[in-house]
DNA sequence: AAGATTACCTGAAGGC
DNA sequence: TGCCTTCAGGTAATCT
């Protein structure tokens, strides 16, 4: 799953590209896509001048077209969500199933979005539309200090395995790097962050900057789908503590990591080094199968 | 108004 | 063998 550091090893690897003009755009499905008639129409021709990372985001920034329609520069965003892939390949090469655009590059080379789930997105936006994009958005878990970091979350009732996956509190951590930041911290994902002494939220704080800098320097985790700019797989999937290996030992104390839905996700931890808190809500109680057949009246509009 | 829950999507895995 | 159900989770709309 594509969370901060498998994005930020696919910027780096794109990063690269900079100088390099589209020639043509080309889509399969594009319903993840917001207005791809105008990334057909107004892409092709223009040179990349920087590739970012913002949270989850990949940002791609368009030089302006002199002779100006749109005299200022031009952004693509693109959201991984789950399954999303962004490779570059030799023009011949056959395309994977699930590709659905092309970006053929003055080079000879095309960049290739594939996305099995489509929970993806992908948009162009004005240095305007892309500031009100990220305004919403919290603090980079990278460039937080703690003191920041006190503020965003001291006084939060919700879990903490709610808070860190919220892209409005910290932008870039998922469902992997919340459970590990929370195991390295030996704190229960349950625990209210207004219950957390100081010690207590330094531990976390230091132990997400940990995580995260160690996922990045192993080229991110790949469990299922993730590969970076090149195809290549990371390889933090081999250190990881607790995601996903319920039933197994802790590495710390030996005692059976457990898995329970903490937030409505899959939650992995140490049930001695991280105790549960006194008064953990066991779980909310489910909801009726009639409310859960009704319907949304209108798809969510994406990356809005 | 913050916090909790669910739909969106597809493929893999498990049950019978 | 094959059909069916469940699960995975990033995000935002919708609930409570």
């Amino acid at each position: 799953m594509p969370e901060l550091a498998e994005v930020e090893t696919v910027a780096r690897g794109l990063r690269p590209l900079a100088g390099r003009r589209i020639l043509a755009v080309r889509f399969g499905k594009t319903d993840f896509i917001t207005h791809p008639e105008r990334i057909e129409s107004l892409l092709p021709g223009r040179r990349l001048a920087e590739v970012r990372r913002h949270g989850k985001m990949l940002l791609f920034q368009f030089d302006p077209e002199s002779p100006a329609p749109t005299p200022s520069p031009l952004w693509l965003i693109v959201h991984l969500g789950m399954t999303g892939q962004l490779v570059l390949h030799e023009a011949a090469a056959p395309a994977a199933p699930h590709t659905h655009v092309w970006f053929s590059l003055d080079d000879g080379r095309e960049l290739r979005y594939t996305d099995i789930r489509r929970f993806g997105h992908m948009r162009l936006a004005s240095p305007e539309e892309l500031a009100s994009l990220v305004a919403p958005l919290g603090a980079d878990p990278l460039e937080l200090t703690e003191a920041e970091f006190r503020r965003r979350l001291g006084k939060r009732k919700a879990r903490l395995k709610a808070l860190l996956l919220d892209q409005h509190v910290l932008r870039g951590l998922g469902n992997i790097y919340a459970d590990e930041s929370l195991w390295r911290a030996r704190l229960h994902p349950m625990r209210q962050a207004s219950d957390l002494s100081d010690e207590e939220l330094t531990r976390l704080w230091r132990a997400i900057r940990v995580v995260v800098r160690e996922a990045i320097r192993h080229g991110g985790t790949s469990i299922s789908d993730y590969v970076d700019a090149l195809g290549r797989q990371g390889s933090y999937q081999k250190r990881l503590r607790v995601y996903r290996r319920n039933g197994r030992p802790c590495p710390r104390c030996r005692s059976t990591i457990e898995r329970q839905i903490v937030a409505g996700r899959g939650t992995h931890f140490c049930p001695r080094c991280q105790p549960v808190p006194r008064r953990a809500s066991p779980r909310a109680p489910r909801p009726s199968r009639l409310a859960s057949a009704k319907k949304m009246l209108h798809p969510a509009p994406r990356l809005r």
